[in-house]
DNA sequence: AATGAATGAGATTTCATTCAT
DNA sequence: AATGAATGAAATCTCATTCAT
């Protein structure tokens, strides 16, 4: 009788090696032999456990999509004024460790594949819905206490979303001119122009 | 006897055909096979112009660069007045046609390619240094003129360029709250965040 | 403790899973896991009873040899006259029910794999040997009471087992022109043919 | 400018050599690797020509099929009287030579295989319909000729023919009781059954 | 300048078998 | 007596690249 636990935490093991190799050589170059070195396994192994390499990299993407979410929830939970949550927000997004360098790795590889894969797609617009009601949530929440200037809280979420995802890529893809000092500013500038004058 | 142009023709068709077949597969899903195929070409063809597939992949992503520059400028230099012109620019992005459409399924295959290829790094921090100046530019002019407000226009450009890649992305994506119309409101509403009161 | 015959229900569960599953998919495809799962087993409970995969398909053909004499012997007893022996001997092998056709697709299966085994070519050779014999000695017998024709009653009786292999075969591949009825038919024309003038 | 019949000749030796290497080692243990081999080729050449294992099967099955036709249709029609005929068509299918005894293999093989693949199914359907129209043609022309018994000619072919196949089988299995020279008997034998008295 | 048949290295996938429990 | 997670050897298949023509 084997451990009831045996297979999920196999299973956590693979999927943290996939990210792993990803961040490390890209989707495109990742063979399963290197996941299954990675996590001390067998090939045999990973595809007893996935039986494909895609729904090795979905499972794989929706582990990331979940790790993040209970990473960045306390984060933002952990300030009561709008104004500290969004910033906060913000502050998680920026590439300062391995595992959030890893993490967006795993986005932009998202990106590349949801492009052509419908299942893939479905996981982006879960996320993506995830993200911005949260940020419009905050917005809305700073809006009727008079901290952020008027205007559409879902438009203002959408663009900041999506200006932190395009920093981000800047910064993974080492720009010499988008560091990840140079993000903080530019995320920190962009709060700036929706707080109101007196806040 | 040869025209001196056959040679140059058929590079350009074989490029037009890996961009085609780019966006519609994927350059992970892309064989040299399915662009011999699609440019009315064998692969040996594609091999004589271009020695490698990582070659043909690099000379298609610079070869979209161009195109993409050569159809910018003008839009930009239509227009004298600095908030016009950053609203061409802007609009100039937007995914309305199949060319448009192309050629960011281009960037974003150039993104996820460029984290594990230094080449492509370097490509890419070549377009953002102009995209950069270009919009950075155009900031400055404006504020010098009074109608945008103050702050550092680097910052400035970089959000709003970086805003766009990651907007267009969602628009790509399919996503049912990223629409065009979408992008191009959170556009809008971006330009009208760093205007000044008056103008 | 354990009834001494809970071992051998089991392999029979077993062996009986393994026609069902030969039937279905046939030998190439069967896997010792859909073996296991149509028996309500484990795979290492499959291989408790069979050593290997090639030991249980023996097994299996043995087990399916003996079910077939143990259904046929009966049916060819309950008659007395010769003719009638044979027509009953005949129409047992026709595809009526499920119990038969799993039969045939056992036997169909062994050809096939005793082509390149010793030891089904012995199992092969045992089983054609109780064949021939009983038809043959029902043809002496008829001839002996003037129903048959003359002539050697082992050609006569390797002629009908083989016809018999040949017509059931095409009708468990589905043929179009030769139904489970037209076999019935040509087996009974066969039996014409050898039947003595005024029989 | 490769010659024209370069890929056809290619084409071919795999497809002979795919008949021996079933012939010797059957289907299922038949590797993409020992055609390869067997034909002085590549296994990425063998793929060139058939997409799949499942295709070069099904490929060679039909050329077989074409190859055993063209081998028959001489050999019948040599003869003009429809006795000579008959005995010409049954010897036709004696395991005499090693090409005869390869082709009884894939047929073996074709039959296994059919049973769990429609295609197959429908190649053995024409396989079966062409002799079925032979030998009851023959069998009608003796009978319009007083040569053979009267009788349904349709149900005395597909007697004889399923005959074949399973005393083909029972030669080729290497049975002691069928012989190559046994089978020879069973046939003659059967052929004096529908002969009419003065013939 | 162009071809496309041929290659072979390498990737995914399968599955009988093992063994600790 | 039974399990089923894990294995790894082996098979199919892919495809960028080469080269004789």
């Amino acid at each position: 009788m084997a451990r009831p636990s045996v297979e999920a935490e196999r299973r956590e093991q693979i999927l943290a090696a996939t990210r792993e190799v990803v961040a490390e050589m890209g989707f495109r170059a990742m063979r399963v032999a290197d996941v299954a070195k990675r996590s001390g396994a067998s090939t045999g192994t990973v595809h007893y456990y996935f039986e494909t390499k895609r729904e090795l990299m979905q499972a794989a993407f929706e582990w990331n999509f979940h790790a993040s979410q209970a990473r960045r929830t306390p984060v933002v939970e952990a300030h009561e004024d709008p104004r500290d949550r969004l910033r906060a927000f913000l502050d998680s997004y920026l590439p300062v460790d391995e595992v959030v360098v890893q993490s967006w790795h795993m986005w932009i590889e998202l990106w590349t594949a949801a492009l052509h894969d419908t299942d893939l797609r479905e996981l982006n617009e879960n996320v993506y819905g995830e993200w911005r009601r949260t940020v419009a949530g905050i917005i809305r929440d700073g809006q009727d206490r008079g901290y952020f200037v008027t205007g559409d809280p879902v438009l203002l979420a959408n663009g900041l979303v999506s200006m932190v995802d395009g920093l981000a890529l800047q910064v993974l893809l080492g720009s010499r001119s988008m560091t990840l000092e140079q993000m903080r500013r530019v995320c920190e500038q962009s709060v700036e122009l929706i707080l109101t004058e007196g806040s």
